[in-house]
DNA sequence: TAGATTGTTAATCGATTAACAATC
DNA sequence: TAGATTGTTAATCGATTAACAATC
């Protein structure tokens, strides 16, 4: 499927992008579409679609456009939507809890096998029939089950301890949620959500406006 | 202080890793720090950097590098983090609920002054002294507030009718967490944490390994 | 067939990196 | 002063946009 040629995390960072597009032109019935039409929709150029699609394959057809409902099934399969993901959660905080009872999560493929933290009180608490479990039993866990995924919702202090253990136990990837850019001499994949990062880029447009 | 060029959101995006760096190098008691050096703990080069920095002054001294905490201090200032912003958040849902009791949130001047929800169970319920209050008297609550951030945490269908309500309402910043890209005919700065774009890349990463 | 729209190459633009004179 | 390191200009690299031949 995949030519050679790498492909750039900008184009990566787009494909979400385009998968919601798409699926809401499949829920209003529309069957075709046009990288012109398209590009007005998104606020992007079409060029930019046409070459961003072009880096996974020819899914147009020269005169007529874009099958809708095949493009979308083709940008789901190089997003890996319809594989499955054994996912843990290590933290049961406020964030930990949330994303436990995120919806989207089993619909992408993430299924979540078990919760973990170091508060005794919490242990056997149950979020969406998964009990939250004690943090230091987790290597028995691991040894019980497959996990491909471990999302971090900890505080600042722990994360790069923590993140250690689970890369040392075989997780192939991080979710971080912690303020923290980790870095692990693991073949692990991580994507990181910096919440306070996201914030703080909203506090500068606020406090610059006007300036520019 | 900002001397007219326009600066790119790629260098925005930066600054609070800088921030964060920096923060950490307060806290173990440096006091001096070389672009090189810096560069090197957090893995960009030198010369980005310093161009990032001078976009916004001159903030080192050749032959020394740059004072650790008076540059904490510009980009803190840049960064608005000295700044008051009265905040609410709409939805409170699991997400609203972990937001409200995100604890960087005061602490970089984001003052959540209410909680909405459309459910009648949460009315009255407080989550760090706030109460939730019913969404349908956020006009009455816009006439009597100031309100500078709404934090969206909505279900994605209502996202386009309650974006634009309290860009209406007059608020200025908005903090979206639904999976949509919110275009708002008014002046109202937008930052956008799509989590499902964040997770599908991580199941490209995991999925397309092996094939780059 | 004629019109439309892709896939792809070439041109442009912007961001990153390198180099070095200025200067502490 | 000599050494170090900035601020800034120039070179490179990569990403976006434009153009157009291929083709449905």
């Amino acid at each position: 499927m995949y030519n050679g040629k790498k492909i750039s995390l900008a184009v990566i960072r787009r494909l979400p992008r385009y998968y919601r597009y798409l699926s809401d032109l499949i829920i209003s019935g529309a069957k075709r579409i046009s990288s012109k039409e398209l590009s007005e929709r998104m606020g992007i150029t079409a060029s930019q679609i046409r070459q961003d699609l072009n880096c996974f394959g020819g899914f147009g057809q020269q005169g007529y456009g874009y099958n809708i409902e095949s493009l979308f099934a083709e940008i789901a399969n190089i997003l890996g939507v319809n594989k499955k993901f054994n996912t843990i959660i290590i933290g049961a905080g406020n964030m930990g809890q949330a994303l436990a009872n995120y919806e989207n999560f089993v619909k992408r493929g993430f299924n979540l096998s078990g919760i973990f933290d170091v508060d005794p009180e919490l242990f056997g608490k149950r979020i969406k029939d998964i009990v939250i479990m004690d943090y230091n039993k987790i290597e028995e866990f691991f040894r019980l089950n497959q996990v491909d995924i471990a999302i971090l919702t900890i505080p600042y202090e722990y994360t790069r301890e923590i993140a250690d253990k689970v890369a040392r136990l075989g997780v192939r990837g991080i979710w971080n949620f912690s303020p923290m850019d980790l870095k692990l001499p693991y073949d692990v994949e991580i994507e990181n959500v910096h919440l306070s990062d996201s914030l703080m880029v909203l506090g500068y447009k606020l406090s610059s406006r006007g300036n520019r």
